[in-house]
DNA sequence: GCCGTTTTCGGCCCGACTGTTTTCAGTCG
């Protein structure tokens, strides 16, 4: 079982004891335990099997959650969650996804008209039978149906990519309202999380203003979900809801910091405030009634005594030790980076020539790159094996015309089901830079897809794995590997491993890199581009690097070119 | 259910908005 698996079971145990009205601590116990589990950077498993480790030493873990995940890796399954399961229908837990459903309506639900699935929860509310119960109204039973029909349309949360899209016209239009001396963006895309389930934007005001009036006047909107003075939220016609919020000035560094988050990072801050007799909010922080400070977010952590903490680490990760110690790590810059290591042309799935490809790199600074075409087992998609000499002969030729910029020869060899590279050694040793990678066969066991990666990558001219785990944001889940394996053997053949920027696959994901970083492995953060307009995507990359703890050092191509070819020696 | 340099018991973040009802419970973040 996969650390995720562990969380999994811990969250629906959670959502069936709050269905079944269970004390909300220990509800919040199993929420925290898998949220614990779920961005550990081992996988359970490794621990399990570690003598000197104990999962009692994990924050959130105890006894009695120890003992279950004992029990979850010796028989896989659970007595407990079987039991709840008998007790409360599972699929009233879907129920709990519709807006305005939480786990008193989905038990009112069960208890008065035995519903207990999404089905049978549309049925009733078509027919207007939902009035029936106490509480719900006509107003909840609409709400409830649309809930459903989205539900279904909408597959998970949006990408931070996608969300851009729709954040920056916003903003932009927002800031007309006039009357606003500040307006910003926090919650998870200001943490820069790969997903992100809405925007929350936050706007301070010098006197009167007609914010909320122009925010739902705004052309995209598709309804309102929310309206007050303080507080409105709305649907996008693209699905991505957005809430505003307008706080005082002298409050605006408390309101960025509590919804910013994470909340499991907040509910940290709380607790440091509260031992020292501070009360801390969206408001500012108060001793008794008195406001202390909360114009900036700095103040809010001086009044703890902590150094302002960068959003992306502000997940309860350790933060608090690191800052705490002084070591919290300098995030990297977009401009620290100095090339970029993957990327396509006309000669495999790219739509740009090498010629394009090298003068977009040059007028984004870059003082090297890698061109890095499919190898040919990709039918349709790869370079042919005869155009290898024609591809590094043109190369060639745009290296004599630029002293600016280093072009390495490479391509983006697929790993074969046995382990085995696509390219003979023969053009292997034509490249300055070997990047290896999967793209066929993921339905593997997990021990085989190690046991096949790891093979390639102790091939000696390899340089980089790209998109370790292979999978796609909200489409494809990772092909079962072991990452920890990979960073081991990485760090044995003095491999890098990618941090591929492409915004719907930003693999290896956050916790990834943080497991690297301590490993002593470089990451190279490479786009992928298939287009030079997708050079652009760097930024994503150097987010989740942020958020995965990375520093320049940490980060091959943010290495001078001499310096960066000498990481390629083995 | 977890946690502990005030505690092994008694805490555990808390305010805004909505729909419903008529003073507030439920949901959400």
């Amino acid at each position: 079982m996969e650390n995720i698996d562990y969380a999994r079971v811990f969250g629906e145990i959670a959502d069936l004891l709050e269905i079944q009205g269970a004390n909300p601590f220990r509800i919040r116990a199993y929420r925290n335990g898998a949220r614990t589990i779920e961005t550990l950077s081992q996988p359970i498993e490794s621990l399990l099997a570690d003598e000197e480790a104990r999962l009692e030493d994990l924050p959130g873990i105890g006894k009695d959650l120890a003992g279950k995940i004992r029990e979850l890796h010796e028989t896989g399954e659970l007595n407990f969650l079987n039991e709840l399961r008998r007790e409360v229908p599972a699929s009233l837990v879907q129920i709990m996804h519709i807006p305005g459903l939480g786990p008193k309506r989905a038990r009112q639900l069960w208890d008065g008209l035995e519903i207990t699935s999404v089905e049978e929860l549309e049925e009733a509310a078509k027919a207007g039978a939902l009035e029936e119960l106490p509480g719900f109204g006509p107003t909840l039973q609409e709400r409830i149906l649309k809930g459903i029909v989205e539900l279904k349309a909408r597959a998970g949360r949006f990408k931070l990519a996608d969300a851009d899209i729709y954040v920056h016209p916003l903003l932009e239009y927002l800031r007309k309202a006039g009357g606003l001396a500040d307006l910003e963006v926090a919650g998870s895309y200001r943490r820069r999380c790969e997903t992100v389930g809405d925007i929350d934007i936050l706007a301070t005001s010098s006197g009167e203003s007609p914010l909320m009036d122009h925010f739902v006047a705004y052309r995209d909107v598709q309804e309102v979900l929310a309206k007050g003075p303080t507080k409105s939220s709305l649907r996008l016609k693209g699905g991505l809801q957005v809430d505003l919020r307008l706080v005082p000035r002298e409050s605006y560094g408390a309101a960025m910091a509590y919804f910013t988050g994470s909340k499991a990072h907040n509910i940290v801050i709380r607790g440091i405030g509260r031992e020292r007799g501070l009360k801390i909010n969206e408001y500012g922080v108060f001793e008794g009634e008195r406001l202390v400070c909360g114009r900036t977010e700095e103040e809010v952590y001086a009044a703890i005594d902590l150094p302002w903490v960068p959003p992306e680490l502000r997940e309860d990760r350790g933060e608090f030790d690191a800052a705490r110690a002084g070591r919290l790590p300098e995030s990297l810059r977009l401009d620290d980076i100095r090339g970029d290591l993957q990327m396509h042309t006309t000669y495999s799935d790219g739509r740009q020539s090498a010629a394009e490809m090298v003068e977009a790199c040059r007028e984004r600074g870059y003082e090297y790159m890698a061109i890095t075409d499919h190898s040919p087992s990709l039918a349709m998609t790869g370079i042919k094996a005869e155009d290898f000499e024609r591809q590094y002969a043109e190369i060639d030729e745009l290296q004599e015309k630029h002293d600016d910029i280093r072009i390495l020869k490479s391509c983006e060899v697929d790993i074969l089901e046995d382990g085995s590279l696509d390219l003979g050694d023969d053009i292997l040793a034509l490249m300055d830079f070997v990047v290896i990678a999967v793209h066929s066969k993921f339905n593997m066991s997990r021990a085989d897809m190690t046991r096949r990666i790891t093979g390639a990558m102790r091939h000696p001219k390899v340089n980089a794995l790209a998109h370790p785990t292979g999978r796609l944001i909200n489409r494809r889940e990772p092909y079962p590997v072991d990452v920890e394996e990979l960073v081991k053997v990485a760090c044995d053949q003095g491999l890098m491993l990618e941090l591929n920027a492409q915004p719907d696959r930003l693999d290896l994901r956050d916790f990834h890199l943080q497991m690297a970083r301590e490993a002593g492995v470089k990451i190279v953060i490479s786009t992928d581009a298939h287009r030079a307009a997708e050079l652009d995507y760097m930024r994503y990359g150097v987010d989740q690097a942020r958020r995965g703890w990375l520093e320049r050092a940490d980060v091959g191509n943010t290495y001078a070119l001499e310096e960066f070819l000498k990481l390629l020696e083995k």
